[in-house]
DNA sequence: GAGCCCGTTGGTAACGTTATCAAAATTCAC
DNA sequence: GTGAATTTTGATAACGTTACCAACGGGCTC
């Protein structure tokens, strides 16, 4: 950082002392609302703050007091409408009781994810909401150690004994499914931007990885469920990549035995997946019924109007923010997984399997 | 706020000194990174610290160095995608300059912003990024005034004296309804969030008020410009609901003489336009044009793809981050309007005013 | 009227760092 | 080997608040 200029001095509590005429401790007294005071110095100590154009310097404050009032949160990107919401959840219970966020982005990076941490961590907030990256948790429990409380969100670390807000992705991914085969469907695809090696799905980078990837298990759960034979599982790992998505559905809608259903774990595989369909002149459900992970507002804006599996997302930042709050609060409570439900908003993109599966020519581009 | 414990006490620079067994000074300046120190002593100090798993404490450094390496950010709202963007540009900046980013939302609220203006200026953040929700600037004056540089993001106050950085608006909407007006379309429409209450829309709750604004009156210089007179204006007020947007729409589409054109100023008012159009089978751009203000994931969705203005929005974010950071280090340049280059995005949504037109009827829902 | 209690007051010591400056140790030149 | 220049070192004073405690005074009881 260039060298950047010490601010000007400003307004302290012995100044506004003089300026009142009391002594120091007096003054911080009615200014810091604390102790004992009579109504005529808080009086003359008021005025001569206003007078001066005394504001309380926080920092100084939290210099003693030890608390900052501050929130750190983690997400792996703002810019994506679901860590977006949940931030507002956190944000608006931390208003609430006075505290503050300090937002970090970790675009899935491991590294990234742990300098913020260790920022957090020298700064000193309250506590910390974290979105992880990867499955190492380290630099969560030296957070804790140090005496900031952390609460996971979206995703569990195993073995780092903390509490969890998550969703249950696999049962409700199964349960989404389950209706594909409820409904006749036997040939039901998934895209997907888990990746395909489950072994290094936790490390690499990448959007979603662990709910995606339980979203996953569960499409597989509904097809063994439903007696389908593990062979005739049609899974496309698109990455986060909503072009990727669309060739892939593309491609697989077009083959000799297409899929008569069409299961994607997240908005980007969604989008995807739309963008193939639309250009197929697929007729869902009558074609393909498709069902997505997580609602979003164009859901109901394609024609007909996308079935879902929806998340109640800025539930879980609000709850993980509760739960933090209780902890900073002092709470030592054996800490646990907190798993909101999902529900699953039948629209009109799905049907049963058709009678006989219509031949979907790929558009000539 | 409840009582809350006082955090474990910490592991300090005395400590690690007399585990290094150097006077403190000198364990500080190891530790700062500052003043000289031989390597013989480094390494000791640096050992003792690991050892005792010494952190910088933030604050105390805050305390005396009066930096807080800190950027406040006031939005309406990080769940609306477009701040979410901004948020995102800001933070990417901060964070490369080593400083950290402390979220709050307005929701568009005067007092809100300026509780949050407040706070921000307690805790002494180096400086202020605030897209404001309302007309008057006196807070903003007041963060000034204490030494917190601001950047106004979004939206111009007049009369702030402030650096600010936007999109010409109204320019931008001018020349897209200009394409309409190019293409022989003379019954052009528009669909706004706009208070219809210019004399009060600085200061009415609701989203974009003034950027909206701009955009109508865009709207209306085009239609100027293509000699098309006042009265054929096709204004709908509809506030920021989606629902609204539609019905407005939809009773617009089945009158006698309906457009043969749509502008949208927003996302929302896009939405339900869509919504409309879509339920009552127009056939876009054969029935009618559409432009939307603001690209959307979901743009690229409906089919024909929407025709769009699209802004720079995380740019938008960088650069007030950026000027904010140059006024952080000292500069004492004259504040200006920045105004970056908006784009239209033609798509398919977009044709020539059609010779006949089609009757549409509403759907019978 | 003496003794006591309690609300009020102000001096001073924290909190944990960086800044200052003089003393001590080292290096360098001749 | 000496003196001067340079580096390294540590004691101590900030920064602006809250915490602590002793002192003060007025009103009350007996």
């Amino acid at each position: 950082m260039p060298n950047a200029p010490r601010p000007p001095r400003r307004v302290t509590i012995p100044d506004v002392a003089r300026h009142a005429g009391v002594g120091q401790a007096t003054a911080a007294r009615v200014l810091g609302g604390y102790g004992s005071s009579s109504a005529a110095t808080r009086e003359r100590v008021l005025a001569a703050a206003a007078e001066l154009g005394y504001s309380t310097n926080a920092v100084a404050r939290s210099m003693i007091s030890g608390r900052t009032h501050t929130l750190g949160v983690v997400v792996a990107d703002v810019e994506n409408a679901y860590f977006a919401r949940a931030v507002r959840g956190v944000t608006d219970v931390a208003a609430r009781a006075g505290l503050q966020v300090v937002l970090a982005n970790s675009d899935e990076n491991g590294p990234t994810e742990r300098a913020a941490v260790q920022m957090f961590i020298e700064r000193r907030v309250d506590g910390l909401v974290v979105a992880p990256a990867a499955a190492d948790h380290e630099h969560l429990d030296k957070a804790v150690a140090s005496g900031v409380p952390v609460v996971l969100l979206d995703r569990v670390v195993s073995g780092a004994g903390l509490d969890t807000v998550v969703v249950d992705n696999r049962g409700a991914a199964q349960a989404a499914v389950a209706r594909f085969t409820d409904a006749g469907h036997t040939r039901i695809a998934v895209v997907t931007s888990a990746s395909p090696d489950e072994n290094t799905a936790r490390l690499a980078p990448g959007a979603d990885i662990w709910t995606t990837t339980e979203r996953l298990t569960g499409y597989r759960q509904a097809l063994r469920a439903a007696g389908i034979p593990r062979g005739a599982e049609l899974i496309r790992h698109t990455g986060y990549d909503r072009a990727l998505a669309r060739s892939a559905v593309l491609e697989l809608m077009c083959a000799e035995h297409r899929p008569t259903a069409l299961f994607t774990t997240d908005n980007v595989a969604t989008l995807g997946t739309l963008d193939a369909l639309l250009d197929l002149g697929a007729r869902i459900p009558d074609d393909v019924s498709v069902i997505g992970f997580d609602d979003a507002e164009w859901a109901t804006l394609v024609r007909p109007r996308l079935s879902v599996v929806s998340q109640p997302v800025q539930e879980l930042g609000r709850l993980a923010a509760d739960i933090l709050i209780r902890r900073i609060e002092g709470s030592t409570a054996r800490p646990r997984r907190h798993t909101l439900r999902t529900a699953y908003v039948p629209r009109e993109s799905t049907g049963p399997a058709p009678a006989r599966v219509r031949r979907l020519r790929a558009p000539g581009e």
